[in-house]
Order: structure tokens, then sequence, then C-alpha cells
DNA sequence: TTTCTTGCAAAGATTTTGCAATTGC
DNA sequence: GCAATTGCAAAATCTTTGCAAGAAA
């Protein structure tokens, strides 16, 4: 399976070592990384690989919808190449970041509030992993 | 109104001209302002206001659920003085973000969701203000 | 060849921290 | 007076950017 190459083709963007490798660390991956473990996981096969060009791929392939940029983590920026629409369930704990897959019905009651023009919605749920709550 | 002195009494905390001020400028203020809009505003009748206070304040605050730390913005903590549950706009555009304080029934089916104890959940939409509308 | 991408280093932005001086209680 | 808080400056993070060299198409 070729899926990053093919995706770097139907993006329009040059296919190259670097961004190969970002994409197949990304694809299939729900830990909802963030840039620097991209760049820190990345760099074992690509010494060379520079911080610069992690944030320019994510930044270019966030535009073009091929990922999402999570902002539940109040501490730093992560992705998630999920972009099925779903929702997040978060530790305040250690920020461990679970999908929800789970189709949850939201009415929309607020659908034109304030004259927004209201495109997506996404649901954080809140809690303690397994782990934090036995440390607390 | 004596509110936010009285906050402070409330929780413990020592009543200081600077900590007033904070408090007073977010107490009814919907903007969600980040913690430089905090100390940008209060400088102006505290000149010798320090980040430090502006900083150690909010998230003493923070911790005894005196006001909320937003996520919705990628770019930098913003601070809601409502704690009354409730949700939020989000334009992309401009970054403003709106209360949403009808009450969106969530069906719970994310409980127990890999073994996570669920303690709340906030719904973020997304979308354009009038604003931004038309400037696209 | 032409255009886009990489890598490096420097800069920007936001947030945190150490500590002496000051203030609230 | 004691303990908590402030202010300043420096540092720690995270993210972005300019640009010359290099690689993709």
């Amino acid at each position: 399976m070729k899926l990053a190459e093919q995706s770097y083709r139907d993006l329009g963007m040059k296919l190259t070592p670097q961004r190969l490798a970002i994409l197949n660390y990304l694809d299939g991956n729900t830990l909802h990384p963030s840039a620097d473990d991209v760049f820190r996981s990345v760099r074992r096969r690509h010494p060379t690989m520079s911080f610069a060009t992690v944030y320019n791929t994510l930044e270019t392939l966030k535009q073009r919808g091929r990922l999402i940029e999570l902002t539940g983590d109040p501490d730093k920026k992560r992705f998630d190449p999920n972009t099925t629409p779903h929702h997040h369930l978060i530790c305040t704990g250690c920020r461990r970041i679970v999908d929800i897959m789970a189709d949850i019905p939201v009415t929309s009651a607020a659908a034109g509030f304030a004259g927004f023009r209201v495109l997506g919605h996404h649901i954080e749920f809140t809690g303690l992993c397994p782990a934090c709550q036995k440390k607390k």
C-alpha cells in the first residue's frame, strides 16, 4: 500500500523522502502527535530532517484537508490523520487524546447564532484515563 | 457590586489591587481574552503590572474553578469568566469566540470509553462570523 | 530547466520561573 | 511579623520565517 505516496500526488505536492516519512508516521497513528513528536520520530530514519520541514509539511497537509489540527491540548498543537468526522476524549491528567468515532447527534440549535455560518462542530469530552485515575 | 472582591475572599486568596483589576476586567467580558489581552488592559490603570502577576492570577483562579481556560484558539490560551456550562462558536477567520448558552443534549455514548472517567464535555462549533463571511 | 522543498539558524510569540522586594492580613 | 504576592528579567517552549543550496518533476 502506498497511501502516503498517492496522497502527495493527489494533493499536488512534490514527493520527497521526508514527506513520505511524515505521512507514513501519521497514517494509522491514533496518538494525536505534536509537531515535535513527528519530528523526533521521523528524524530517526532521516537525520537531516528539520523542524521547518515538519512544520511546512504539516501546515500544507492541513490546508489541503489531509489532516486535522487539534486544539484540545493547551500546550501545543496536535495532529490527527483521521479526517473522518469524529470527536475526542481528553485526559486532563496526561493529555492523552482518544478518538470517539461514535456518531453523536447534536441538535443544531446553534446554527445561525450571531449571524455565524456554522461549518462544523467537534465535541471534546474531558476526564481521566485509567492510568491517571490511579494516580489520584 | 463587589463581586471580584468577594470572589478572592471566598477563594482564600489575598486581595491585591492587581488581582481586583484582573477579575473586574474579566467579569462580564464575553470576548474570551488571552493573558496578553488581560495584561494590556489592566496595565492601563496599574502601570507596574507584570506578566507574572497576570499569569499567576489566571492560573490560580483557574485551579479554583473561578474561570475556565479555553483551548479553541490554536495560537494562545483564552480565558472565560463564565463558569456556567456552555459551548462555543469559533470563527476560523478571526478567532472570535462566541458563547452558546443553549443546553445541547449530548447522548453520553462516550461515557466509559476506553476506561476513561468522563467528567465533562464541551462543543466547539466552527464557522465564519459575519465580518469574515464578507471578506471571503 | 523551472519550481518547489529542504535545512539551518535566527527570530517571534507565548508562557513559565527564580528571586529579592513589597504588601496583605 | 509571617506568609503570600508582586515585578523584573531571564529562560523555556513552541512555532514561524528568510534564504541559500538542493532535489523533484
